[in-house]
DNA sequence: GAGGGTCTTGAACGAGCGTTCGACGTGGGC
DNA sequence: GCCCACGTCGAACGCTCGTTCAAGACCCTC
């Protein structure tokens, strides 16, 4: 077998970058992930052939079950990683928020919508290819999106207790909100017309407006 | 070949209902549209095969392709009528909405919000699937789909310039909206907690309060 | 009763699927 | 210098995929 450059083995200079990828993976299994998260995000589950990802990833099919226990292992690492990402930076967000309900739940938003604009594909895929998750890593994944969930019930509900939001269905307009905010890696193209920050304050806004907030 | 029941034909008394058949389609096709609604919106369109499909309406794989050009035809006919169903019902309630811009809003995401909660699979299809269009089939689909965004945008628009709404964003907060109202179709169930009424009543409030509508 | 169009069928096609396996190259420990 | 463990590979496994086809069943028309 010959390939066009001599020296280099063929997976270095490829790029391989994903929010999943771990300090202590191993580089083969973190082109993996990166391809994965390409050819799923765009093709989902079901429509992602092992070869067409070991392919992006300048591998062969076989190595995926050197690093995964199989595709759907590989799909619950994802989803897994994923979460935790986005679990984590709301939880930063709103530890280095103030008191107030409004910043507190701007803070949230924020960090929601950016990780969505940033990791969009990751998010994508742990958005819609829920139901692709078989029985023991699915309760896990539902588990961790719950606990997202009840991170801005939280700070709705706080809102609302101290009079500061005036909805008068705190966990629908949570729900409402969270739901609007995650449809952005469906539509959010880097480089459109609008800024990623001018986005952000937008939904905050709006999010804001959605709780009944009073300006 | 035996069958259990020695008079009926096999099919007849299967339940084959969906909102995507039309009144001169014929038993068959209809059939194999609510078999698609049903597999597809559990699975995925690459999650569903022509053998799942046509064992749960009844026939055999061959027959699809008597009635449609191919599973992608299958899948753009579903979009197309499910997107039909939706503009149709939106437009409908513009149509008997009074002139007040809060009613007019109020009476679109009660239209939207119903949609999705009475033929939820139909609609998840419709937005969970348009990555698994073709070409030809894709552009008529997607021109269907903003359409009916820009259904929102403009009801927000006039309310904004008629002093009803205060966003500042009129069309962040219509986009806004559609989306947290078209994920319920992620995760209502029927029977659940809340009543139907209950929730549409609920939505109508807090897209209200996002707009920024002075109660 | 014969003829023809429509609807339906089981069987088969080649292609691609997820997965497994035995062999190969390589680099650090003895 | 030998060796073993590890990451990697091409090739192959059995299976399912979307699709086609020739033939049968049915029903309306003459």
């Amino acid at each position: 077998m010959a390939r066009a450059e001599s020296a280099a083995p063929p997976r270095r200079g490829r790029p391989a970058s994903t929010v999943l990828a771990r300090p202590d993976d191993e580089p083969t299994a973190t082109a993996l992930l990166a391809a994965a998260v390409q050819v799923m995000g765009a093709n989902g589950y079901h429509g992602a052939s092992v070869r067409d990802i070991a392919s992006a990833a300048g591998t062969s099919p076989a190595i995926l079950y050197h690093h995964f226990d199989s595709k759907q292992g590989l799909l619950v690492t994802m989803c897994d990683r994923g979460l935790d990402v986005l679990v984590r930076a709301t939880e930063d967000a709103l530890d280095l928020a103030g008191d107030d309900p409004a910043d507190r739940l701007g803070a949230i938003v924020a960090a929601h919508v950016r990780v969505h604009m940033e990791s969009q594909r990751e998010s994508l895929i742990g958005n819609s290819e829920l139901r692709a998750l078989e029985a023991p890593g699915r309760a896990l994944i539902v588990a961790k999106r719950d606990a997202q969930q009840r991170l801005f019930d939280r700070v709705v509900r706080d809102g609302v207790r101290r009079g500061a939001f005036t909805t008068e269905h705190p966990d629908d307009a949570a729900r409402f909100v969270t739901a609007a905010c995650t449809s952005i890696a469906t539509w959010y193209r880097p480089g459109g017309a609008l800024e990623a920050d001018e986005i952000v304050a937008r939904y905050r806004a709006i999010a804001l407006d959605a709780v009944g907030y009073r300006r």
